[in-house]
RNA sequence: GGGCGGUUAGCUCAGUGGUAGAGCGCUUCGUUUACACCGAAGAGGCCGCAGGAUCAAUCCCUGCACCGCCCACCA
């Protein structure tokens, strides 16, 4: 080691992460003396993420977390790993084929999947090398990827089991569907975005008209005319004075050239539009619940490309949404029945992942009913078995699950877990969406299955057919937390009546103690994975969330990487020293929601980063000539000067500060301690103390202890945050009194 | 429409029922054997606005304003 020169962050890290590594401490089984499990369970990044603020503020969360319980003698496991993110990882392949003029269509499933697993081995470990240049602590043997083979399994199981505990059906509904993607997606996976359009008002003519020259037609508001060619209804409010007379009479649909009638149902808003609301039961929500209530029939016109099908008038066919829209719209003024149109404003749902507009189509798919399994996820937050930090998201975590709807879980992409669903290929019609011109028809003969049955135990001599479709990703996440540790392996000593027993791992390490992860997917994955543990292992998977700020930029806009406003946490590492790049974003930890980041602290991280090299070059050069017996402690000496003894109790109470802190999150507020402390209390005011001392020869060997004394503490003290200073520093001190004991599994002093 | 968070020094943010703090930036001085990625000293704030309970509020309560986030089936 060389202290002629300011810290050199290069020449240390990837030295010291080796001798980590080599050491075999990331894995707690060579935690010899180590007690009582402590497990997080990494988020695990996409496949095709590359490391953002985000990922290095939570692996920073979580690594001074694990750093802290390893050096306090909890065996300590943090699981790593990647998700296989069906649709974005989907379309990075398409994208790459694109270019090559190629659609996914082209090569067929079996090769585009192929293509993405030679994808996925090329570069899907990048996040993963990241992760350990901040210098993530993880064990790396226990690394899982969520289409491994023993992750397979357990998405097949969970599966399974729900669906013979009755919490799985398949059936006809509306859903989100993403015209690009072309697949289903979840409510959460929407982005709704503000667009100004139109409220169009039509004349829908009475089929039966009246005596009264002006009650030839009832005008519906509407922001979807395309859809009209769905329409099976005309929906007011029964209170609505104004329509009262016209219910249960028809009108006659314009353009489809169909009579439907006028129905009467509470949930129409009266104040909205005219107070005449025209049904497409296959093309919304609201709709499809009046269609439901009042049996009308559904009929679907836009197809899974977005596209205008064949239940529509001949003119219409094939056209996009988009286009059919104006021509409808220019149909309908052409035949006079625009009656005005007005401005609006409202929020248009777009696919989180190619922010497509997404329609709603009515089409065949598995959904996990809510009911039981928000019950699940409730309980534990309730009862404080699971607690929420900062405590407000717990309540925004009950609130969703108290109105979640059923979630699709299948989706028609082809990288993902195929469903373990055959189907009697004699009695299946194959399915598309345009042959649903009305719904009702019976289920399909199935059977759920892991694997391909030998015979159909339908007809008994058809090919039995593999579902299509695969599940949602986060169907697989929510189980990340039991899967990665073994779940639902069965061990053959264990196994109790052919029931799924718990591997050794899932006995050690499970339940896991900490989550950490951002605000944004508390719904999407958090609720899940506790109705998921709570159902499937019967415990829930961890004990906290800490539910770290988003970063931001300084202007307070989204970091984002097409806007060209994101930091890249990797350059900091460079520029910076990934010490201080941890420095900068644990300074910065509270309980906001948003963190404004800023590079000033990263640089401060760095400076003070010199400040411990060269305060510890100094104890060293002090130590020159001295050697230390060991157990030989500067304590209860009588000599201690008032500067010794205040340094000492200063130590003490920082010790304790800052094992407070950590214990409760605050790790924003430990580093400040520390940082005052070391630079404030120690650097300026002890440290200058002491040279005095050092130049008084009865002082002298006292204050070379004390010296030490602090400064190992201090190193210790600080570990968690800056790892590889502190190691660094720790081996040359070792070198002194002949320990080479690594600092990562040096006892907390406290 | 509902819910949540924020509003403190030029910037980013801590903080406490009683003299207001940090990092960065700024000013002045300082090369004495750890460090100029440093040290010493300093400037800079009606702690968003208006009320209320209190001996006393930036901190507690109420209302308001502005910024931001989330949820919702206004078609």
């Amino acid at each position: 080691m060389n202290f002629d020169s300011p810290y050199n962050p290069k020449e240390t890290e990837d030295k010291i992460y080796q001798l980590w590594e080599k050491s075999g401490f990331f894995n707690p089984d060579n935690l010899k003396s180590a007690k009582k499990p402590f497990t997080i369970a990494i988020p695990p990044p996409n496949i095709t993420g590359s490391l953002h603020m985000g990922h290095a503020l939570n692996a920073t969360i979580q690594d001074i977390l694990i750093r802290f319980k390893r050096m306090q003698g909890f065996k300590s496991l943090w699981v790593p790993g990647i998700d296989h993110a069906g649709i974005a990882t989907q379309s990075v392949v398409e994208k790459k084929l694109k270019k090559e003029g190629k659609t996914r269509f082209d090569l067929g499933r079996e090769k585009f999947v192929e293509e993405i697993w030679k994808w996925k081995n090329e570069s899907g470990n990048r996040i993963l090398d990241q992760l350990k240049r901040l210098g993530a602590s993880c064990d790396w043997s226990r690394t899982r990827f969520t289409m491994d083979n023993g992750y397979n399994a357990a998405v097949l199981e969970a599966f399974i089991q729900y669906y013979h505990k009755g919490w799985i059906y398949r059936g006809e509904r509306v859903v989100n569907w993403c015209p690009r993607c072309q697949t289903s997606l979840s409510d959460l996976e929407l982005e709704y975005q503000e667009e100004k359009t139109h409220l169009w008002y039509i004349k829908y003519p009475l089929a039966l008209r009246q005596a009264q020259g002006d009650n030839n037609y009832i005008i519906v508001a509407t922001t979807r005319p395309e859809t009209m060619l769905g329409d099976t209804a005309v929906a007011i409010n029964p209170k609505d004075a104004r329509y009262k007379n016209l219910v249960g009479q028809n009108v006659l649909l314009p353009l489809a050239n169909r009579e439907i009638p006028i129905i009467a149902d509470r949930i129409i808003d009266i104040g909205f539009g005219t107070g005449a609301v025209k049904v497409t039961p296959a093309h919304s929500l609201v709709d499809w619940q009046i269609g439901q209530a009042h049996q009308l029939p559904m009929i679907s016109v836009i197809d899974e490309r977005g596209r205008i099908n064949d239940n529509a008038p001949e003119i219409y066919r094939g056209i996009k949404v988009e286009e059919a829209r104006k021509k409808i719209i220019d149909d309908l003024n052409a035949a006079g029945l625009m009656e005005k149109i007005e401005d609006y404003t409202h929020s248009v749902p777009k696919c989180y992942r190619c922010d497509s507009t997404v329609e709603l189509i009515l089409s065949k798919q598995w959904f996990v009913k809510m009911a039981e399994l928000a019950k699940f996820a409730m309980a534990p937050v309730k009862t404080g078995k699971i607690k929420f930090h900062p405590k407000r998201w717990g309540k925004i975590y009950l609130d969703w699950l108290k109105s979640a709807r059923d979630w699709c879980i299948s989706r028609q992409i082809w990288w993902g877990h195929q469903l373990p669903v055959f189907f009697c290929q004699k009695k299946q019609e194959e399915f598309s969406i345009s042959n649903f011109q009305f719904s009702n028809k019976n289920d399909e003969e199935f059977i759920i299955s892991i694997q391909k049955p030998k015979e159909c135990p339908f007809c008994k001599n058809c090919e039995m057919k593999q579902s299509e479709d695969v599940f949602d990703t986060w169907f697989s996440s929510a189980l990340w937390p039991f899967a990665i540790l073994g779940w639902p392996a069965r061990l053959a000593s264990e196994s109790v009546a052919g029931r799924p027993a718990p591997t050794s791992d899932l006995k050690t390490y499970y339940p896991t103690d900490v989550l950490s992860t951002a605000r944004d997917i508390i719904n999407l994955w958090v609720a899940r994975m506790v109705f998921s543990g709570e159902a499937l292992v019967k415990k829930p998977p961890f004990r906290e969330v800490i539910i770290h700020a988003t970063i931001i930029t300084k202007e307070g806009r989204r970091m984002s990487k097409s806007l060209g406003t994101g930091t890249d946490p990797l350059e900091l590492i460079e520029k910076y020293g990934a010490d201080a790049t941890r420095f900068g974003l644990a300074w910065q930890i509270s309980e906001a929601q948003d963190i404004r980041f800023g590079e000033e602290d990263t640089l401060a991280g760095k400076k003070f980063c010199n400040k411990i090299w060269n305060a510890s070059r100094f104890v060293l050069l002090a130590q020159s000539g001295v050697s230390h017996p060991t157990g030989d402690h500067p304590k209860g000496g009588k000599s201690l000067t008032a500067a010794d003894k205040k340094i000492l109790a200063g130590i003490k109470k920082l010790e304790k500060k800052v094992t407070k802190h950590i214990e409760k999150y605050e790790f924003g507020k430990a580093l400040h301690l520390l940082y005052e402390f070391f630079w404030h209390q120690y650097a300026d005011i002890y440290i200058e103390t002491a040279k005095q001392q050092l130049a008084d020869e009865k002082l002298k060997s006292q204050t070379q202890k004390m010296l030490l004394e602090v400064h190992t503490s201090l190193l210790k003290l600080l570990h968690p945050f800056l790892p590889f200073i502190t190691e660094e520093i720790w081996r040359t001190f070792g070198a002194l009194n002949g320990s080479k004991n690594l600092l990562i599994t040096e006892k907390w002093p406290n």
